[in-house]
RNA sequence: GGGAGCAUAGCUCAGUUGGUUUAGAGCAUCUGCCUUACAAGCAGAGGGUCCGCGGUUCGAACCCGUGUGCUCCCA
């Protein structure tokens, strides 16, 4: 067989890719295996995967795959939201551009068969993505919130839930998006600090008469001015108790408001008299509720000021505010400008300033929902991870939840099954036909023009993909549900997790599912979030293109601790590259042995000594036991990138550097057969530890390795046989004593071709009997021989406990012998004095555990031994 | 303003109930090697007041308090 110089990805994960699907090992149907369920947090159609996806997939890639090697019936669904607003404005955009075509005038269902066109067009390109990813999600379950029985779904719990009372219409302060003419959720705006204006305004006292007197009123938005129907002072505030009972006249478009009082408001903001404008400000809403004021809303649906606002009427908000002090410098009223920070709320969609506005709209009643929610992950019953950053962050917000505004002024979305008759009367039902039987007002029933909140359908996500809500308790939700996993960002905390464990709760009667993994924000080096706007994202099929799938998932993998938010750094990918490489060539080192085997059955034995191979075997098999067990733990705890770190260092350090040299034959020497089919067996149970986390080329590797009739992908994982403490400690021992010598080589100059021969002085010969010929053959030793007489041509080193001397062809440097070994005493020395300290302290003696003291004095008389053996040393220099 | 998290090698981070921890890894750096799997590599090495201060304890990177600096969430 004729192995490439290197690993070559693109052409290995297409057709695995390909492999896997043609044997429909992604496909998930009920059976007696217990089910491991992942539904993927929706991405939405709008866009295509950043690299923040990138790492959820690739998570959820893992832990999928790990459980289907497990014994499990893994099940991943994949699938894609609507992003109501979003789309809406992008196909909106495409109509306009490409088309001509404007939307207002195009019908509901001309404007929606567009937008389903434009979702087949790009809602593919994410799918795309996922799969040259390798995720290894059942296709034949691809669920798109907007399907027809999503769809359905979404209004049966509407109904239910507006029946149950818990959803209702009203008029509320809400945040509105004027570039999308939509209403938003609190949780769609987004504050950022900025720099503004504080204006400060003159209201003139009315029937002051000639000698006018005015108050200062100080505001940030001038151009509300023509709704402000009071004006508030706080009632202790001895400057302002002359206007009791008096009226101000507003500025500009001369409305006579009243002077009202109230505690609220603070005497030393400002000038501690405040303009009320119940139209525009949750608080002064509150107040105008308090003291019946009316509501004056100056602005229309597209930011631009409205009738009602009398003046600047059709300009936009911005420009109003520019006109307007102009207005008042013109007129005299305008007193000072002072920059002023604040805080605005921006739309999460659009990025445009969110105006607080009075609007009707239908509103879930969040409070009781809550409930249950909170329990569930208080109770333990649902984990979050990692819990302690995030499980305060979840209480506190379902603790203080506020009603959820769910209807959006769009067409691209379940449509709100709610129908009024003539007198205003509303009807809730899931047809309108139904809605009609309920009628009991007069004439024809108009629907509700609206649609629902993305999020309204999203919370159903891990019920309905099993179609639990339109048909309940059929065999896939009874089996699937409640799912394993939910691997998400931490971002969407309140969006989506928190709303999906009610949705569970409310509809199922029972948590979505048993876990939550928060991965953390991927930023670029410079720590910054990455992006559209920045355009600081790789794009991630030219990073597969350029390092393989596999090297982008190890990457991405390597550096992100649980929760942690991540720096994005392309070096580390190509470190996943070169890990490649590394399996490669271990590949094809191993292939080259295969070619001649030698018939040598006692190559195992340990009386057969030329090889020491038995140790070998048997030191890696308990390494390869040992880390199995340690990967399985950290994989429970979810310590994904830890466990990949352990395997990493396995393969390469263990298994390449040390394993596979000790075991490596002579220049043109055959390899005894047993031998090579242990290491190919150890080489199998590497790839399968490895392939969760880099499915491609462990795939790949595990079929050219020998002829196969499985694949790995579905390979079970047998249980971790025991370890041997002995054998390990040998093993590092081993290890200890060939980098103390390579060290002194390398220090004495000693080049690598060039052969030593080593003396070794010990009590106890019998213990390098297995380990002899590994350790010549890695120091490069002619001999290796037993001797406590050293020539004084010898270099001496120390390791551990024993003495050694290389003897070599060169001149020896006495000082560079010196240096090393006085240093390592001055550690042990150190060290000593520590372990002193703890064992003279009658208190530690006293308190603590047994098995600590004895620890404490075995290290004590471990480096009392080798400090004797180097002060031996020293002297005889 | 309220809350949460973080601070360990030049960089990015591990460090599980306090005791083989006078602290580990990868990258970067330095030295020597084109050694028949791998220069995308091999063999070595250097590098740290575990943010400052105080406390608890026989014992603290780890627990408590406090200060400083960053990050995030909420109003």
């Amino acid at each position: 067989m004729d192995l490439s110089k290197n690993y070559i990805p693109a052409v290995v994960e297409e057709k695995w890719y390909k492999h896997w699907l043609s044997k429909n090992y992604f496909k998930s149907t009920p059976d007696g295996r217990p089910p491991f369920t992942v539904v993927i947090p929706p991405p939405n159609v709008t866009g295509v995967l950043h690299m923040g996806h990138t790492l959820n997939e690739t998570v959820q890639d893992i832990l999928v795959r790990k459980a289907r090697m497990s014994g499990f019936n893994a099940c991943w669904v994949p699938g894609s939201d609507h992003a109501s607003i979003a789309t809406e404005a992008k196909v909106v955009e495409m109509l306009k551009r490409e088309k001509n075509i404007d939307k207002n005038n195009l019908s509901r269902e001309e404007f929606l068969k567009y937008a389903f066109e434009w979702k087949e067009k790009y809602g593919g390109i994410i799918y795309n993505q996922i799969e040259r990813l390798g995720c290894s999600v059942d296709w034949e379950r691809v669920s798109f919130t907007m399907d027809d029985h999503y769809y359905k779904a979404v209004i049966k719990v509407f109904v239910d839930l507006y029946n149950k009372g818990l959803i209702y219409r009203g008029a509320r302060m809400i945040n509105w998006d004027p570039a999308a003419k939509t209403a938003l959720s609190d949780e769609e705006v987004e504050y950022k600090d900025v720099t503004g204006k504080l204006y400060y305004v003159k209201y003139e006292v009315a029937e002051s008469g000639s000698n006018a007197h005015y108050i200062v009123i100080a505001t940030q938005r001038p151009e509300t001015i023509m709704g402000d129907t009071a004006v508030c002072a706080n009632p202790n505030d001895e400057r302002y108790t002359l206007l009791r009972g008096k009226k101000v006249i507003v500025p500009l478009i001369n409305k006579e408001v009243p002077v009202i009082f109230d505690e609220y408001v603070d005497k030393d903001f400002g000038t501690g008299i405040l303009k009320i404008t119940p139209a525009h400000d949750i608080n002064d809403f509150n107040i105008g509720l308090k003291y019946n004021l009316p509501v004056v809303d100056t602005l229309n649906e597209d930011g631009t000021m409205s009738e009602a606002a009398q003046i600047y009427i059709g300009e936009d908000r911005f420009v109003a505010r520019k006109k307007i002090v102009e207005g008042l410098k013109t007129k005299g009223l305008l007193v000072k400008e002072e920059e002023y920070t604040t805080r605005l709320g921006y739309s999460q969609r659009t990025n445009v300033v969110a105006e607080p506005k009075i609007s009707t709209q239908w509103f879930v009643k969040m409070k009781e929902l809550a409930q249950p929610a909170l329990k569930e992950v208080t109770s333990g019953n649902v984990k979050i991870h990692p819990g302690e950053k995030f499980n305060a962050t979840y209480k506190y917000w379902l603790e203080n939840v506020k009603d959820w505004c769910i209807s959006r002024q769009l067409w691209w979305g379940q449509q709100i099954p709610a129908w009024y008759d003539e007198e205003g009367n509303v009807y809730v039902a899931e047809t309108e036909e139904q809605a009609s039987q309920l009628a009991t007002g007069n004439g024809q029933l108009t629907r509700d023009e609206d649609v629902l909140d993305t999020w309204f359908s999203s919370w159903l996500w891990p019920i309905e993909v099993f179609n639990g809500i339109t048909e309940p308790n059929n065999k896939d939700i009874n089996y699937y549900y409640p799912t394993s996993v939910l691997v998400t960002g931490q971002d969407i905390i309140f969006f989506w997790v928190a709303r999906m464990i009610m949705a569970g709760m409310e509809f199922m009667k029972e948590k979505p599912f048993n876990d939550v993994y928060f991965t953390g924000m991927v930023r670029d080096k410079q720590g910054r979030k990455m992006s559209k706007q920045l355009g600081n994202s790789p794009d991630l099929l030219h990073l597969i293109h350029e390092y393989g799938a596999d090297a982008v998932r190890f990457g991405i993998m390597i550096s992100s601790p649980a929760g942690n938010d991540l720096l994005f750094d392309e070096n580390s990918l190509e470190q996943g590259k070169y890990f490649n490489n590394k399996l490669w060539n271990a590949l094809k080192l191993v292939k080259m042995w295969a070619e001649k085997l030698s018939g040598d059955n006692n190559a195992l034995s340990v009386e057969n000594n030329s090889y020491n191979n038995s140790f070998a075997i048997d030191w890696f098999e308990n390494r390869l036991n040992e880390v199995q067990t340690e990967v399985d733990n950290l994989m429970c705890q979810f310590r994904l990138s830890e466990a990949l770190k352990t395997i990493y260092s396995l393969i390469w350090d263990d298994f390449c550097s040390w394993y596979l040299e000790w075991i490596k034959p002579g220049f043109e020497e055959q390899i005894a057969e047993p031998v090579y089919l242990k290491t190919v067996s150890f080489f199998d149970s590497l790839l399968q530890l490895l392939h969760p986390f880099m499915p491609f080329i462990t795939e790949e590797i595990y079929h050219l390795l020998e002829e196969r009739n499985d694949d790995l992908i579905v390979k079970q994982f047998s249980s971790a046989g025991k370890t041997d403490a002995t054998i390990l400690e040998q093993g590092n021992r081993l290890k200890e004593i060939i980098t103390a010598i390579r060290d002194a080589r390398n220090k004495h100059n000693i080049r690598q071709k060039e052969t030593i021969k080593l003396h070794i002085e010990t009590i106890d010969q019998n213990q390098y009997r297995a380990i002899e010929n590994i350790l010549a053959k890695q120091i490069n030793a002619e001999s290796i021989g037993f001797s406590s007489q050293p020539e004084n041509t010898f270099i001496t080193i120390v390791a551990g406990k024993e003495k050694m001397y290389i003897e070599a062809n060169i001149e020896i440097d006495i000082n560079t012998q010196k240096e090393k070994l006085i240093k390592d005493l001055n550690y042990l020395k150190g060290f000593l004095n520590s372990i002193d300290k703890k064992l003279s302290n009658d208190r530690f003696v006293q308190n603590a555990k047994a098995d600590v003291i004895e620890l404490e004095r075995k290290k004590k008389l471990d480096a009392q031994a080798k400090i004797l053996a180097i002060e031996q040393t020293l002297s005889a220099l």
